[in-house]
DNA sequence: TATGAATGAGCATTCATTCAT
DNA sequence: TATGAATGAATGCTCATTCAT
């Protein structure tokens, strides 16, 4: 009478966190479904209980990944911080929800971002708007530095370059920490380039 | 030395070219042999004659982009010039190296990259040793840092750090000038990035 | 006899009915045992309790509907009739019998011929020998046709043929009705081609 | 410098003819393009350098089929004939456009058909609208039974319906030719058709 | 040497059937 | 008994590579 009982959203994150591993390890295009059905320890068909294509998957995926860190950021954007501090939590936010409890998410944030860099694909896009995410970025940010330069805390003369500016240090530096772990960690990486960038290097 | 071996140093070149460019449109995995032959107005067969083949074409796409770039980069550091002018040629000519004569290698650089960050594969590992190439720069500009702070130039804590910050930052601005290219050249972006960094923004 | 055999029968009469809705509608290679499940309202697990395969189903289904019009055909065959009366209600019980109370059965009757006639499966052919039923028919037939022939009824230089010829009508007549429902009702069709069939229509 | 010459239509038109095969053996949606491929002696990719889809082939492979009648069909209707010649050779003509040679085209006709008559797919109905096949048919014939009813030659009540039983018939008389070939062969049956409706069969 | 026709391994996806509950 | 989660064989299609010309 009664059916076999699964925790279907269970089983769903199950799958969800092994394509994940894999497509940090291979990246997106080159993960077959057999390898997720495998890393997950399920048949290949089983994921399309769960799933509707690898597509599909890859959406969830970045969806999971990223709406932590979208609701930090948010919260951090309407507190009411001194710009210079506000600017420090954002960032290290940033870096820390990119890298996880353990730097876990590391990878697969390479696999999504690589992915979207190059393909102009309208589905691609649908999914990760990157040109729209950065944009929405350096709003936040050069939002900051206008408050700085408002209050006189900051001396910006291009509040917009420099948000880009910010933003692409910041990523270089995930990158650099992705590809090498044992460098340094993003956190202290941040607080390097805060410090030099809000001071100077220039004696 | 024979005039059939210069046609052959040619027509691997024009192949070479050709398969830059649609790397560049289309990402490395994405690109089929056949639109390597398209693009070169050649036969699909013909490329086997100049290359073992699909890996050996990105391989060599990939010697091909950054031969000149390296050899800039060694003389500048060898010249004989102050740490900041040496720093900023270091920097603007690495990015324009990326952008190319008219930014036309944006998109093979993108593709290489994203191909080389996620991609652990020892064949790629073999062609394209992003660890090393990173460890390279960073020592080289540690090395200017250095010789900054031993003549009094720059005040910096940790150069190494402050190395991996600016290659970062350089990354990072490159990223967005080919995701977005209308919002500014990565040439302001690099001096916008130097200003700043020299200097510190805060008042 | 006991009461869950009733229930049994009852139930798999009910998939049945359902089965033959589907299969009407998508045809038989297209019905997957899920929509079979869904129309049953039933679970897909439960269908295996009752059939041992797809196929299984679909040669059930098969008798379902044929066992009560053969039964009818053979009354009116072995009825005291004279010949014309004979061919009418022979020609308008099968039409009848194919299209059900409401036309229902036209589309599993269009299933299950499109299926056999051109499956030479064995497996198939074990279900439906179109070819024997179509022997069948033209056997009573021409049967009816002779007794004409003999009692001055009608005027038939081969029987055989003429039976084939007024089979076939009554099958294409059928088809265009399935196809297209709104042109005219098949006692209607039937009725014109007895009409013209018996008294020709060259003036 | 000369690659391997093929004569690209001539091996497409091998391709054709071993699908249709396959098609009439097997039925449209039971064929595997490794039957194809099989049946034509060649490889599985090699099938995809000559057509797009499956899809294709079977629209291909229609058309190849018709072509030659309609235009046949067409030469009749408006050629300057009485009304009974006409009728009879556009039913004749049909029917041996339909049978083909050596009744080679029967078993894909009945493929086509099966295919057509249950699947209410828009991509099936965009290649054979057999709804529309049997409504120009239905009007053709009803023109040439109206002029037979002008002339005085035919005296009919319902020339459309008369036109559909006697395509019904046509139809009906086929699919039993091709089911048993061995009973008449359908020339045969068409002209008993003919000759008992033109007459009737009632003395 | 140059070519593109031919190929088959490889992949995403579907679905009949099984089986643990 | 009833169920639906799990499965893998099967299928359409792609594309790097080969090879006859």
């Amino acid at each position: 009478m009664s059916p076999k009982i699964v925790d279907k959203q269970a089983k769903k994150y199950e799958i969800l966190t092994a394509a994940m591993r894999v497509f940090a390890q291979k990246g997106v295009v080159q993960t077959r479904m057999s390898d997720i059905a495998e890393a997950a320890g399920i048949g290949k068909g089983t994921i399309y209980e769960y799933f509707r294509s690898k597509e599909d998957i890859f959406a969830e995926t970045y969806r999971q990944v990223f709406e932590g860190t979208e609701q930090q950021v948010m919260a951090i954007i309407s507190a009411d911080l001194d710009p210079e501090t506000k600017l420090r939590k954002l960032m290290t936010t940033t870096v820390d929800g990119f890298l996880g409890d353990g730097g876990e998410f590391a990878g697969i944030m390479m696999a999504f971002w690589s992915e979207a860099v190059r393909n102009k694909d309208d589905r691609i896009i649908d999914i990760i708007n990157l040109q729209q995410i950065y944009a929405d970025y350096r709003r936040m940010i050069s939002a900051i530095l206008d408050e700085g330069v408002l209050t006189g805390a900051f001396q910006v003369s291009d509040t917009f370059m420099t948000a880009s500016v910010l933003i692409g240090a910041m990523d270089g530096i995930l990158l650099q920490c992705i590809m090498d772990p044992d460098i340094f960690t993003p956190t202290q990486a941040v607080e390097a380039l805060l410090e030099s960038y809000l001071n100077g290097i220039k004696k």
